[in-house]
DNA sequence: CCTACCGATCGGTAGG
DNA sequence: CCTACCGATCGGTAGG
């Protein structure tokens, strides 16, 4: 049965393949569903194959399998965070136009990511960037990228703006942006320690001084 | 011999108890001066008595000793940095007028300590926040007690500056408090991701823009 | 994915 | 009866 040859050997050896792999990336992602979680909240070095493994009864080999080193998991947690970021924050702007109504979006959605902890532990960003910030190495540069990537966003969008004429021709766009992505940050980070959802109305009266009052639509 | 009755039992006892309480001291501020560093860098979680031990070339159950309990050492690890950032930070700043020229000390002193390294992971209290602020217990509340007292001390610099017409009559001095921390907080933040000096600037800019030109002497 | 292990290290405690 | 340790070891868990 094992060693059968059919005309579709691919079918066959994709079937079983098939199989393993679905069941393997779904085991993969009920386990970075919840290594997300314990990383926002506790940290990446709190991931532990182990406590992953009895967690979601799984053998701890098993989890191993998957990722093959510590590092890996680490890596491939931040690799998921980012695409549940992109999901919940930046794809419900895109619809917007560019400049200060996409800008406003994401920032609607990035206060109402923190607010309402899609991560249990707050921004996944915020957390775990403070843990590694000053740790080099893979994971690292991994968030310094993902850093990059969303002030170039935000940058783009103030560029826009200023280039329609919604903001000062000679307004400084990376320096609003450092502004503009301080706050919020910093609102995340209130709201945690002190169990407190004011700090994203502070953001949010900051964000108006800053980029002027938010579209009514 | 060892019952010998003295005059001044008290001093004997005094001496031998002064020379050993001094070495534990000693002791007690070489291991926490360690475990600050340790845990700017990689957290307070990171903290273990037997890496301390065997950095300091201790034993384990000396360290140990000294503490009595994980979350004991973790503790006086916050209450050691509490007592650092004092002296770095505030204390510099309490012999200017209240109001905008010691509010502008205090943030002068702030990125000074968090550009100059005083802790290599750059400020504790930022680590260690984001570290602990989405678990609850004594760690937590420590951390979050600082917070409102810093906030306190700024948020009391700007009702002077306020009151003595440095401000506007109508400024919100909780609000503005907000923004100040956290563009310094974000500073912090981007230079140790990003290995750089220049968020320190734009933290500059950003609090020119708030509280107005710093004063020039 | 499993059981069965390894070298090491974890927080904490024993008697001296 | 105290402190500040020591060498050794407790029950468990880490990554692999």
């Amino acid at each position: 049965m094992s060693a059968v040859a059919t005309t579709d050997g691919a079918t066959t050896n994709g079937a079983t393949t098939d199989g393993r792999v679905l069941k393997g990336n779904e085991t993969r992602r009920l386990v970075l569903g919840r290594a997300m979680r314990i990383a926002s909240v506790e940290g990446l070095a709190a991931l532990s194959l182990g406590r992953l493994a009895s967690e979601l009864e799984l053998s701890k080999s098993g989890v191993f399998a998957l990722f093959g080193s510590k590092e890996e998991l680490q890596l491939a947690t931040v690799r998921a965070a980012s695409r549940v970021y992109h999901d919940q924050v930046i794809a419900p702007a895109l619809d917007r136009p560019e400049g200060l109504a996409r800008l406003w979006a994401l920032a609607e959605s990035w206060l109402a990511y923190s607010r309402t902890r899609v991560f249990p532990g707050g921004c996944f960003f915020y957390a775990v960037g403070a843990e590694f910030d000053a740790q080099p190495g893979r994971v690292r540069d991994a968030l310094a990228e993902g850093s990059r990537t969303w002030h170039g966003l935000i940058a783009d969008q103030l560029a826009a703006a200023r280039a329609a004429g919604e903001l000062d021709a000679d307004e400084d766009v990376e320096q609003l942006g450092f502004e503009v992505v301080a706050v919020m940050e910093y609102a995340n980070a209130l709201s945690l320690l002190h169990d407190d959802d004011a700090p994203y109305d502070r953001a949010r009266t900051a964000l108006r001084r800053l980029l002027g009052a938010a579209p009514t639509d």
